[in-house]
DNA sequence: ATAATCTCTACACTTAGTGGAAGGTCAAGT
DNA sequence: ACTTGACCTTCCACTAAGTGTAGAGATTAT
């Protein structure tokens, strides 16, 4: 099928698809005469095992790597784990650091006034 | 003074200086004869605003909004409550993202035997 | 005077796409 | 056969917030 038909499938904008093909991260299976790429239902598979790791926030290396193994019937689950695993690591510190954030700002701002006076403790805060 | 004794008081990097200079966010309070860029205290405070205000994660614009605001003597302490609120809604939605993914994935990773066997069921949920 | 350090501008690169321009292709309708 | 419209192609520019590097000029120390 088309472009347009196999991001259709997959959920993907057209341009997205284009890009990891572009990017060498999926190849459609092959290019017609006039240029066109093919996706045959193997790569649109791979377009949807991309599709949902990404919604994981994986990387697009990330996702080169699992894609890889995914393929690859030779792998063993522990190679995997380890990606997943530094990655859920990223994830927890980066929640941690944003319920910081959170945790702060949530106190600026129920402390400011928000009236029309000049006196503003987050302004206060940051100076 | 000069950018890098500026830059080094308030804790930023010489590059990133001359970007804020670049970009109108913090600009120098004179540029000598030869180009140098002078950063006077006053100039110096606005860096250390920009940088608290950054490591609450508010944007560039962000920034230059609430800089016009702590310059403004006319100011209302709602402008700046206002921002700041619109910012928390941007945090707490990324904060509870974060959380489910985290759990997704923690549950993904435990199930995962991360042996040298093949079976995966990480693989097998992206797939 | 010369070497070391500091600074300047300008360009490229990063992530993961998105938007648009200019042009080629394909199927359907007239 | 011709045209229209939808679809496809490549290429370039843009996003956020800087960082890295190159080549050149300025300042400071020896």
């Amino acid at each position: 099928m088309n472009i347009g038909e196999a991001a259709n499938q997959v959920g993907l904008p057209v341009k997205t698809v284009r890009y990891y093909s572009d990017i060498g991260l999926v190849s459609p299976s092959y290019r017609s005469v006039s240029g066109y790429r093919n996706y045959d239902s193997d790569a649109v598979k791979k377009l949807i095992f991309v599709k949902r790791a990404r919604s994981f926030n994986f990387s697009i290396e990330d996702c080169r790597e699992l894609l890889d193994l995914y393929q690859d019937k030779n792998r063993t689950s522990s190679n995997v784990r380890r990606i997943a695993k530094e990655h859920l690591v990223k994830i927890q510190s980066k929640e941690a650091e944003l319920k910081n954030l959170r945790k702060e700002l949530t106190h600026l701002v129920n402390t400011c006034a928000g009236d029309d006076r000049p006196d503003c403790p987050i302004i206060d805060y940051f100076s």
